[in-house]
RNA sequence: GGAGAGGUUCCCGAGUGGCUAAAGGGGACGGGCUGUAAACCCGUUGGCGUAGCCUACGGAGGUUCGAAUCCUCCCCUCUCCA
């Protein structure tokens, strides 16, 4: 194995805390496997690149020769996670748990060497602890600590309803560690205080505690708030090839530095080297965002459609061409002469009449290339083949039945 | 069990009888600028073949010429007391 001074460098690369630095330190000096979880609730079937950031960093332990254990959290998911969520979330039932976990796994496995990942669910223990075993978990925490977690506190002052249930998920989670004898787990940074419960409950189990890294969460493509479905700021990883490079181009050039630290398989010196070069003018940010965009976009779809992509990309935005792969959208013609904001509506590219008439009198709407007038909002077409395109990104081939 | 506070459009949040399709902010969308972005500027943001009509302020009724606003009952959340 790699030297421990060595291991710890690429562990922190892009790690915002580890607890206890020293402590993981003295294990890796061990030169033994060990072993690392890192829990999923398996709400999310569609993985984003948000998730992958833990990924990636499960994927560099893998490869430093350490025991992976991929725990989905199919108990835990049936109570429903409170983190950073407003309001209680719904529980999952069990069959929902189930059927998300296998597409988790299908998916986890574009990232992480399935033949050396270790799967388990952790109904397989949760759900066969007695209700004695269950009470004496629950005697180890108070209702003041678990309160001491940022958002049951605010929820809790800021009068939103806080269930009963949502304390057991801490821990649950904690007490995972303690069955799996976990000597590091990996989190998001907003599962901090759960991981550190793993830890206490580990010390009250008997067992060393076990080391966190915490990972930053991935700001979405917004920029500001965390990447995550509901906000509609996500780059999923099974989304098309054209979609995500796409995606990765549009984001901010600081964003693209935190992508590049946090999902790039440069090495820390390169990364090092592109900082440099971008503050000092050397290289153009949107070469480097390309680079990114192939990179990331050749991870999940391979080399020739990561191209395909780059080239499309750069048809429609450098050069203001159109796409060569438009979808079609084959429309019945209900007369001889169809309204326009009609046609917008019927082939999804407008919500509404409403917001098709908005769409024209903001002079957003292309016909083969022509820019429909702003008066033209009683624009009707004949029967026949357009290619119609809304904003600078959206384009859709209208063909007749 | 008792007392109080509250539920407004995608989100936050103003509004306490007509001037309210509902201030303001956020987000989103369109246009401009650009590097494809960001920042910035301008505009739009319930629906409907749209100078009009319809639907909307937790739900159901009621008062009124007129209700998000007043009344009654119900549902939900929070706080305090027991």
């Amino acid at each position: 194995m790699l030297e421990a001074i060595k291991q710890l460098e690429i562990i922190k690369r892009g790690a915002s805390e580890i607890i206890v630095q020293e402590e993981l330190l003295k294990k890796l000096e061990r030169g033994v496997p060990l072993r690392v979880k890192a829990g999923f609730d398996p709400t999310a079937p569609d993985i984003h690149l948000g998730h992958t950031v833990l990924m990636e960093k499960m994927r560099q332990l893998q490869d430093l020769g350490h025991e992976l254990i991929f725990l989905i959290g199919d108990f835990t998911g049936m109570i429903g996670d409170p983190t950073g969520k407003s309001e209680t979330r719904k529980p999952l039932t069990s069959e929902d748990a189930a059927r998300n976990a296998l597409t988790y796994k299908e998916q986890i496995f574009r990232i992480l060497d399935a033949e050396k990942t270790r799967v388990e669910f952790n109904s397989h223990w949760i759900g066969n602890l007695k209700p004695e075993e269950f009470i004496r978990l629950t005697s180890q925490y108070t209702v003041a600590r678990m309160l001491e977690r940022e958002d049951f506190k605010q929820r809790f002052q800021g009068q939103t309803p806080i269930g009963i249930h949502e304390f057991l998920y801490p821990l649950i989670q904690g007490y995972d560690s303690v069955h799996l004898k976990a000597d590091i787990e990996l989190g998001g940074t907003d599962q901090k205080f759960n991981l550190i419960v793993g830890r206490e409950l580990q010390k009250a189990y008997g067992q060393a505690p076990q080391s966190i890294v915490l990972m930053p969460l991935l700001e979405g493509l917004d920029g500001a708030k965390k990447m995550s479905k509901s906000l509609g700021n996500y780059i999923g990883i099974t989304e098309p090839p054209q979609e995500m490079f796409g995606k990765i181009m549009s984001i901010t050039d600081e964003l693209m530095l935190r992508y590049y630290e946090l999902l790039s398989h440069i090495s820390n010196e390169e990364l090092l080297k592109l900082r440099n070069e971008i503050a000092n003018g050397m290289m153009h940010p949107m070469k480097a965002k390309e680079a990114l965009a192939l990179e990331i976009t050749e991870r999940y779809h391979g080399k020739d459609e990561a191209l395909k992509a780059k080239e499309g990309f750069e048809l429609v935005f450098r050069k203001k061409e159109v796409p060569d792969e438009i979808p079609v959208f084959k429309m019945a013609w209900e007369e001889e002469l169809m309204w326009l904001p009609r046609i917008l509506r019927l082939s999804g590219l407008a919500q509404s009449v409403s917001e098709a008439r908005r769409l024209i009198e903001q002079g957003g709407v292309k016909i083969d290339g022509e820019k429909v007038k702003v008066s033209d909002v009683e624009l009707k077409l004949p029967k026949g083949s357009y290619l119609i395109a809304v904003g600078k990104r959206r384009f859709l081939k209208i063909e007749p039945v």
